[in-house]
DNA sequence: ATAATTTTTGAATACGTATGAAAATAAGTT
DNA sequence: AACTTATTTTCATACGTATTCAAAAATTAT
């Protein structure tokens, strides 16, 4: 276990120059004459150096860090969410400090502490709430937050979401419109915001056309609770179409209802959801679903980011990003339907 | 935009103490009084003090980070190990800095040097192959590495992986007591040694019972592939059977097979898979297929690197797990099976 | 050729913590 | 009380880099 650190002093030596030297070979936008540049460079070469991140972090301030709260990682959201975001923060320099949150918001807190702990330049809370206390305490810090997919009252909290809103509003519409009369709604755990403007959205659709909601039932984004409510739903006075609060349960509702509870979709009962994930796009599945854009999610939350860390504004943003309805299988499609 | 940094020297003064009294406090097995320890804790209760990791690292050598490589995050396996492996490593004080590497093999050696510039105490590498080079710049760093779900020739390099081998041999096994007699292979990217040891254990076992491989298409482990894949091996003479690398592509097959081919399963063709990802027993897929048990190699996988990173031995390990063979729909049971 | 200006360089210092050595205090022995 | 031993505390330094300031070198202007 040979611990061969090569240091900057180490390559100034070799190249017979100073270790402020080197230094600014390696700091953009530090003036080093090119003979320098070249004779670093070589050395570098030789030894293999490569400055240590850490070291820059502490006199700089700046570690490139961004720290990443997640708790859902079995729906299929958010690892494609982790994907993109990672590979866009890699492309600006920065990396990504992954911790997971039960899902119980007692323990939140202390990830969060756990996070300024590293000198995080920055945070995203995905699918996850701060307690004011720890969101002053990140403002204190100087570390900007954004919440990616949730919403909080929180002025100080930049952040990201699609438009939940609207999107329940088209998914009732759209059933609605298919001639449904009785509507089930299948809510998610209900202290999320995503989950409680949808079901605002729906509802307000709904009200609008004079419909009340037939059924509701409460699956708490867990597969299993999904199945269960479902049984509830359907056991009496079935509803004829079911919105469901996220992809991720409509699975388990589907199975649910063709393989154990046996009715067909769309013919019997029309389901449409939220997300669009991967797996919704099956043939086994073929969702009708209100696609979250993540890549636009993504790239929003990235930018806000880096306003906040490099521009030094510290003015919090509120984005909401429009959600298109995707047309598939599991709904009946009104006649001449125009979104 | 308030950087308030509390700092030891701080906590120091307000305590009355020094700052190495402050430090002590906070460092597991040094001696420090009662009386001083409330001192300081009291006084960085009061302002909120906070070690801080980095300087911490710079030094003490231990950065408390471990850098995971991963590039397939669209296939359940990897998000799930990832929760559990970030999870164990939490509750052992490190923390997961994540790197994501595009599939082809070339930027891999960059991503790692990014990884080193960070003095990572640990790498995972999870479905990605190091250059020889980059391995030995690890070891000559002294940073440990374990490969998750792929072996490497490179005797420094730990790996933990299921037994593919033997997989793939109860793969054959079971679909040959079933009756089948034209089987089919569906591989993954071939430069996968999981794919490799897959197919030759299943191959062996054919061989071991007479039988020749009737048919055998690369998936390349993506799904639209497997179904190209699937498309040229049922177009003439299909076999009855047919055994795919992993379950991520297996949807892709059964999707093509049932909505696009019209074949039904497992009446006229019997699949088998690997890894028993959440999604394989989803009633819509239900598929029969060799679990990997991402447990424990999560678990085997955090203690190779405790051990090497605290205990200081620098001896490879390579581990192989065995993969039971899991029951459900997508192929006959052989009448009075016997695992 | 000399002065004025710009660019490049090196020495010194700071970032926040841990730790070995030395000094100070406490506890135990005779 | 005097001495030995054990414990706790402080001082000083190191970790590897960025950056300020002043000095030196290179460039341009006169």
């Amino acid at each position: 276990m040979s611990k061969a650190k090569v240091t900057s002093q180490q390559v100034a030596d070799l190249a017979g120059v100073s270790q402020s030297a080197v230094s600014r070979v390696y700091t953009l936008g530090a003036s080093a004459s090119k003979k320098t540049t070249d004779k670093v460079h070589k050395a570098a070469a030789e030894l293999n150096y490569r400055p240590n991140v850490l070291a820059r972090a502490m006199v700089s301030g700046k570690s490139r860090i961004i720290g990443l709260v997640v708790a859902y990682l079995e729906n299929q959201f958010y690892p494609t969410a982790i994907e993109k975001l990672s590979t866009q923060l890699q492309e600006k320099g920065y990396h990504v400090l992954i911790f997971m949150a039960s899902k119980t918001a007692g323990n939140i807190d202390s990830v969060v502490e756990e996070i300024l702990d590293y000198q995080v330049d920055g945070i995203i809370a995905a699918s996850v709430a701060l307690s004011s206390k720890l969101a002053d305490r990140c403002h204190a810090a100087g570390v900007p937050v954004v919440l990616f997919n949730r919403t909080q009252d929180d002025e100080a909290l930049s952040c990201v979401t699609s438009d939940n809103f609207n999107g329940g509003v088209k998914a009732a519409r759209f059933l609605l419109a298919g001639g449904h009369k009785k509507l089930g709604y299948i809510a998610g755990w209900e202290g999320a915001s995503t989950q409680r403007n949808r079901e605002f959205g729906f509802i307000a659709a709904l009200q609008q056309a004079g419909v009340k909601l037939h059924a509701r039932e409460v699956g708490d984004f867990s597969m299993e609770q999904a199945s269960a409510a479902t049984r509830r739903m359907f056991a009496n006075n079935p509803p004829d179409a079911v919105f469901v609060a996220n992809d991720h349960m409509a699975f388990a509702v589907m199975d649910t209802l063709r393989f154990e509870l046996g009715f067909n979709i769309p013919e019997d009962v029309s389901l449409i959801s939220y997300d669009d994930v991967p797996a919704a796009a099956w043939p086994a599945y073929n969702i009708t679903t209100i696609r979250q854009r993540v890549n636009q999610m993504v790239q929003e939350t990235v930018r806000i980011l880096m306003e906040q860390i490099e521009g030094n504004s510290s003015q919090s943003q509120r984005i909401s990003i429009d959600s298109p309805i995707i047309l598939r299988g599991s709904a009946r499609i009104p006649k001449g339907w125009q979104p």
